[in-house]
DNA sequence: TTTTGAAATGTTATAATGTAACATTGTCAG
DNA sequence: CTGACAATGTTACATTATAACATTTCAAAA
C-alpha cells in the first residue's frame, strides 16, 4: 500500500513511486466519479507535487514543468487550484507551498507537522483538534468553514538524529 | 478597560482609542522591562497595527507611514517583526497580515477566528486546542516548536445580519 | 457529422509580498 | 569623547500570485 494511508511521518524508505502511482489513480477515479477533467497538466502537476514528501512551491513545479514545455505561472496556479477543490493537495499556508493529500476523497482541513530541519512535512487529520476548534469557535458564537492547523518543530528523525 | 483582555470578537461599540493607548502602553512596559529599544518607529506601527480590530497587511501599514515621511519596506517589516518577537503582534499566514496581540506579555501562538465576510479576528488562547495539538504531535513522535491556528468562518454579526 | 458553447490552456503583463546588501545614523557604556 | 553595536535609510531585487484577453480543446446538441 502506498503511504497515502500511512497515519505519520512516512520518509522512511519505500518504494515512493508507489505513492505516487497510487495518487494519481486514486485522482483518476475521483475525477472520474465528479465528472471533472483530469487533464495532462494537472496529472502531470499532481504527479511533481507527489514527487517529494515535503510541500513543493508553486514555481518549483513551475520550472519542472518548464523542462518538457514552455509554461507560464497561471497554467501552474490554476491546476494546483483545481486539485485543492478536488481535495488532492493542500496549500500550507506558513509555507506558500502545496503538499499531496494523504486522504483524499473527501473534503477535509487536516493538521500539518512540519519539519524545521528537514523539512518534511506528514498530514494528521485528528478528531479531536478539530473538534476542539470547531467548539471553541462554537462557544464565541462564531460559525467555522475552513480550519489552518500546521504546527513546526522537530520529526522524529531530526529529533533523534544519528 | 481595553479591548486587549476581551476573549472574543470586540467590535462591537468601544471606544477603541482607549484599546490603541493601553496596547502602547502596555508594550512600552515591556520592552522597558526586557531592555530592548521602543522606537518611534516601532511605536508608530504597533499604533497603526491596532488601529482597527482587523489584520492589516504590511503595505497597507508601510502607505500609512509614507504619509509622514519617505519609507520604504524593509523598515517596515523589521518593525513587525521585532513586534512579533516580543509578543505584540502576531502574523496571520493565511491572510499575509498582522494583527495586534490581545494577550501580550509572554510569547504564546494563539488561535484566531477570521470572518469571511467582515474580515474582522478575534484571538482565542484556549489551552484546550494547543494542548490537543501537542498532544497529538507528541503520539507521532513529533516536537511541537510552534503551532499556528488559524480559522475561517463567520463571526456572530455576520451570521446573524440585521 | 457539424455546430457550438463552455471549460481549459496560452500569453503577456503586472500586482502583491518579502528580502539582501550595504550605507548612514543614533545610542550608550566605558 | 569614542568605539561598538543597534537601528534605520536606501537601493535594488527576489518571490509569490493574479488580471485580462486570446486561443484551443472537448463533448453535447442539432
Ligand atoms: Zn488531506
Ligand atoms: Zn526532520
Ligand atoms: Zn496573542
Ligand atoms: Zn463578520
Amino acid at each position: 500500500m502506498s503511504a497515502a494511508s500511512q497515519p505519520t511521518f512516512s520518509c522512511k524508505m519505500h518504494d515512493h513511486q508507489c505513492c505516487i502511482t497510487a495518487a494519481l489513480e486514486n485522482a483518476e477515479q475521483l475525477c472520474l466519479q465528479q465528472s471533472k477533467r483530469f487533464t495532462n497538466i494537472r496529472r502531470r502537476v499532481l504527479e511533481l507535487v507527489w514527487q517529494q514528501h515535503k510541500p513543493i512551491g508553486a514555481y518549483e513545479v513551475l520550472e519542472l514543468l518548464q523542462r518538457d514545455k514552455r509554461t507560464a505561472p497561471p497554467t501552474v496556479y490554476r491546476a494546483l487550484d483545481f486539485l485543492q477543490q478536488m481535495g488532492l493537495v493542500h496549500r500550507i499556508a506558513s509555507l506558500n507551498a502545496y503538499v499531496g493529500c494523504a486522504h483524499p476523497g473527501e473534503p477535509h482541513d487536516g493538521q500539518f507537522l512540519i519539519c524545521e530541519s528537514c523539512h518534511s512535512l506528514a498530514e494528521l487529520d485528528i478528531p479531536e483538534i478539530s473538534n476542539a476548534i470547531n467548539r471553541s469557535a462554537a462557544d464565541s458564537g462564531f460559525t467555522t468553514r475552513r480550519q489552518t492547523v500546521e504546527i513546526m518543530g522537530l520529526c522524529p528523525d531530526c529529533r533523534h538524529p544519528g
